[in-house]
DNA sequence: CATGAATGAGAATTCATTCAT
DNA sequence: AATGAATGAATTCTCATTCAT
């Protein structure tokens, strides 16, 4: 099986991105023209989720627990968000394009020292953006259930990982692994949870073992035949 | 840092697994002397649980739903369960012992195709348990939040892995990784991570398919120096 | 135009009885076996209903209030109707049920004064069944809007009224009107809208006067070309 | 009872009509000296109120849809009216008065070709005026509840009817109908509603239809004795 | 005059848990 | 043991009305 995996995490990509991707929920798809005041109050209002969804979780997370960190009225939310999953969609659609945007940057890895600093460097940034957006992420695969919707975003992002990497896996000669496209996912799981692991303080390793650990095991997933070790 | 990640998972570690004897609130006290009749009615529960929380999550999961697909009544629940958190924690308590017991059973793993093959085996193993409890799995995935207890249990298992992985990994000679203990969680980080992508659907790989790439990588991962391939 | 009228008040005409007709609204459908409990529980709503609709209307109404005058809870008017509206239809079947039946006893009208008398009978009949559920009438009338199909319970009487009714006005020979089927539906409008203004109290009329101009007219009116006087 | 009917309807009529002036608040004081403009955004918001209240009925009618409609905004709304009822009662006020007009003009009916013709002719113009008003009125049917006063001015109006058509009933000669200013009112609800049946959609009859039985019916019934057929 | 934004009281609805039989 | 019924605290959401620009 060589192709298909990779295109398998798309497999329920209806909504890629859509007119949510400027992360304007927006009262029921309106919410046209915002001045200069009312942007500022989506703004608070989106960062107010973010904090408590950290705290809380998306599940226990109360509308009126938003509306309080924001400094604003209850009334003023549903002006802006028709409930909290539509707030919870325009996070969502954030990190999903900061993280495409991301993916198409990975680099071309070469099986050298430098191969290895530069992918050390893009899981680096992966970290980063996803330490950022770590609240909604938790918020993400806290509501990931049943046949929502939501979830698919998430995968679509898995998704266009997996893709980056496969491509970066297809062109190691000779291959390593018999199939890249799976392989590639298999990465893209562990570099995703072990960061979670990190960041959910499950875990007590800092950003720089973290990023030694996974780039060491990548690049000799990748190079492990023509190859000794990534310091060489 | 070197050698305490292991202990690391179980940073949060205080109630191991007796906490369904202890903190199992007032009523379910009578659990004990259950004859014919009350065994089947609790078993009756727990399916439906199982059932409810696979199709709605565990957040979703009304205490009403357990009832009417279990065919019993509010009352019954309550008679056996102080409330759903305590319904599932005994769910939970059974997940934990059959991991903790497998993840004892990690063989020695040797660079060769018999090593392959007995961690390919024991991979497998690993897969079926975490199919079989896949609802309860992703329950505590979802309800992993704030300050409740539950997800320690969790951190526990996934700490029993690490600790069995990290045993076998520090046998290896000469050492391919520099951190074997986070090594460890990275990898179980992996093979977790992978197979709930599987079972989630959002991933069409079969079984086989899951087991040939975790089997490689984690073999080519561990003995990346000392050998080629595991076909060999 | 001369058959079609007849059948034009049933135009909208869905939702004749269905399984409603009980007048148990029932939990979203469900509400199965209720014991004797349950069913006082249900008519203590009912009637609670009635006199608040005849004191508020429909729309001011508020569940609230419902269960304030019921002596009951507001979780346990959820666990008999879906909302206000569910309890409404519950309502109106009833008086559908009854309005039909007693369109049915329409008995057949002599120019005599025996059949003056007969159709005094009924009409007083209908006056007094009219009275009984005016909150609920009145409240149809208030919510008789737009698309929703409460309407269409409304008008599937007021139709079986006028078809009673054009049986009879058909039957007089010679025929006084040309359309019989549109007349008495203009009939049924004068009865119908008549009691309404008496019971509003809008008008200082009793039940002798409505009776007796209501029948006048109407005798008059099937057989005005054959006779004088219906006191002759 | 014999004469006092008449004034029945009457009998809660305190506002006559110069409500709109004495009982409008604040803000709309300034309607007075409305300019160019003024007058312009004040007919948007009439004309928009109608098709909200045809749409959606009065009750739910959204002070917000009102503004959508009239490309305005909701402040503006605010400097015209105190609120819905306020602009409510100026559409009944304008109602009131076109329709206390025509009762005026309710001619005296003869029992010949001649009295038919024109009584038609006349409730041809109270349908038109009816059809054109058709959302205020049934607006006005939906609000007449409980205390409020608006009510009233439908009691008047419909009380302005019945006294016109008492007049030329009792003008008969020799009388028909023992009351006639009972009958009269009875009259006035058979054209009312049978007209409100029709516009509603509830009926399928033209106007045409309408005429020719309602003013069948009414003048069979003031000349009854003294004719066979209006047609004759 | 006009408008976008904000407000908050009020109403509907859900659901875990208790209770009487 | 089991169950139907009841409860009410907790939440979500709506919308008339006010305000600052």
């Amino acid at each position: 099986m060589n192709a298909r995996p990779a295109r398998a995490p798309s497999r329920r990509v209806p909504v890629s991105k859509s007119a949510t991707s400027t992360s304007v929920g927006g009262v029921p798809a309106q919410e046209r023209k915002l001045r200069t005041q009312g942007k500022k109050t989506l703004r608070k209002l989106l960062d107010a989720a973010m904090i408590v969804f950290e705290k809380r979780g998306y599940h226990a997370a109360r509308v009126d627990d938003i509306v309080k960190v924001a400094k604003t009225s209850h009334g003023t939310f549903y002006l802006y968000f028709a409930n909290k999953e539509d707030l919870f969609r325009a996070l969502l659609a954030d990190v999903s394009d900061e993280m495409t945007e991301l993916s198409e940057q990975l680099p071309s890895i070469a099986p050298t020292r430098l191969g290895y600093d530069e992918l050390r460097l893009w899981i680096g940034q992966f970290f980063d953006l996803y330490a950022r957006y770590y609240p909604v992420i938790r918020a993400w695969t806290e509501s990931e259930v049943g046949d929502s919707d939501l979830g698919e975003l998430g995968v679509n992002v898995l998704g266009g990982f997996a893709n980056a990497l496969i491509t970066r896996v297809a062109e190691v000669d000779p291959p390593v692994v018999s199939n890249p496209d799976i392989a590639a996912v298999a990465m893209v799981a562990m570099i995703e949870r072990f960061s979670y692991y990190v960041l959910s303080r499950s875990l007590d390793v800092d950003r720089d073992q973290l990023l030694d650990t996974l780039t060491s095991i990548l690049h000799v997933g990748l190079f492990a035949g023509s190859r000794r070790r990534p310091t060489r």
